[in-house]
DNA sequence: CGGGTTCTCCCCCGCGCGGCGGAGGCGGAT
DNA sequence: ATCCGCCTCCGCCGCGCGGGGGAGAACCCG
């Protein structure tokens, strides 16, 4: 049926990134990646030119980051691409965010290269599957209640320790946050020991724990 | 790489649905339709036989609704088959209660061939795309506004345990436990274990994830 | 240019933790 | 009277964890 290929835009800061995404995607017939984007200022305006089908956005990004980005092309181009969200972890906070900004998916960076493959031909042809509007409406609800309040300790982690933090909380040994987060084991413990210290627990659980009660990481 | 065939139970109690379903299906290569239901404990038999790799389930059905019978199966059967609910409207109600059960997609009786046969594909190959955790955690939390029932888990520690978990989650070590619940440093360890074995968790920080993803104990 | 922050990684050490198996008492159910 | 579940306690053992220290590289900012 759709004859043209499928256009794609990548942003993403890192080089590595994007490098990876575009061998994946140009060696898949039916898709072309036509261009990218190293900032979330340069993804909205790189989109505004090339009108892509598609963009596959990292969250994190210099200037920009994703969200914004996300929102802005969807609020000022008319007949917008389908913007998949790149984050590392599932359970992001971005996600709930992205959701609201509109996002018509989520892609782990952890993904296999089918998964991606199909994550472009399947947002390219609509949204309609496995994403009604029903849980963009969870999404508004979720944002719409609280604020949240959160500890003063929450804004003095770093972003490398936040995400340590997530992994904790999902019940991660030391080694398997390393290992996802694709760093030497020392380097976790490092990170680990820094968001004791921080949240001033005294072992991993009260860790936890100040991570449920603060909101930082909300339950079911 | 995924050499054998995608192995599909269709569950509709309606026979052209069925029917228009498996026409679609049979003709892609790939995918083979093993088997049927019009009912949802036909659909739980069904499925507990023949182990498919995905189930197209409609959620009004005689006896047991789709819902029920996604629960069933994801409850009693281990390495499940990947469920897809089939609804008619995108926000009909019984998406929040198919997202809670497990679902691992919506699929709309309009939708396209193309899209029915993408769906098929992907939830057979994983649901981190599109899909993640973290949406399951939203409809949670839609559905945790009323019933807020827990896990069979729960049901099933003793009233020691119990008061072991509730201690674990206020961060406190075994000699702590110990202390507070009069005992000696070895019972508490007999009762940490128990909980452990329990909840399936592998060490006490997983345990306290449990009680407050279960609702156990609540934040706050 | 230098200073601060962050991320990365290394060493050593002590200990709490979790897994293992066993044991005795005590109550309720059959 | 018998069985079973729960609570109580005991050893042993390996390992992951947390505390302490130091160190190099990249980056931003003044």
């Amino acid at each position: 049926m759709s004859r043209a290929p499928v256009r794609v835009v990548l942003a993403d800061d890192e080089r590595m990134v994007r490098t990876a995404l575009r061998v994946i995607l140009d060696a898949e017939e039916g898709i072309e990646v036509v261009g990218e984007a190293t900032t979330g200022a340069e993804a909205v305006s790189v989109v505004r030119e090339l009108r892509p089908d598609v963009v596959l956005m990292d969250v994190r990004m210099p200037e920009i980051d994703g969200i914004r980005a996300t929102e802005q092309i969807l609020a000022t181009l008319e007949d917008p691409p389908r913007i998949v969200v790149v984050t590392t972890f599932e359970n992001d906070a971005y996600v709930y965010d992205a959701l609201h900004a509109g996002a018509a998916g989520f892609l782990l960076k952890r993904a296999a290269a089918e998964e991606l493959v199909q994550a472009v031909r399947l947002v390219a042809c609509g949204d309609s599957l496995l994403y009604p509007a029903a849980v963009r409406t969870l999404a508004a609800e979720h944002a719409a209640r609280q604020p949240a309040r959160a500890p003063a300790w929450v804004a003095r982690l770093t972003g490398r320790e936040a995400d340590v933090l997530r992994l904790m909380a999902a019940g991660l040994t030391n080694a398997e946050i390393a290992g996802r987060l694709s760093v030497g084991p020392a380097t976790a413990k490092t990170h680990v020991a820094a968001v004791l210290a921080k949240t001033g627990a005294r072992d991993r659980t009260q860790a936890v724990i100040a991570a449920y009660e603060s909101g930082f990481i909300t339950p079911g």
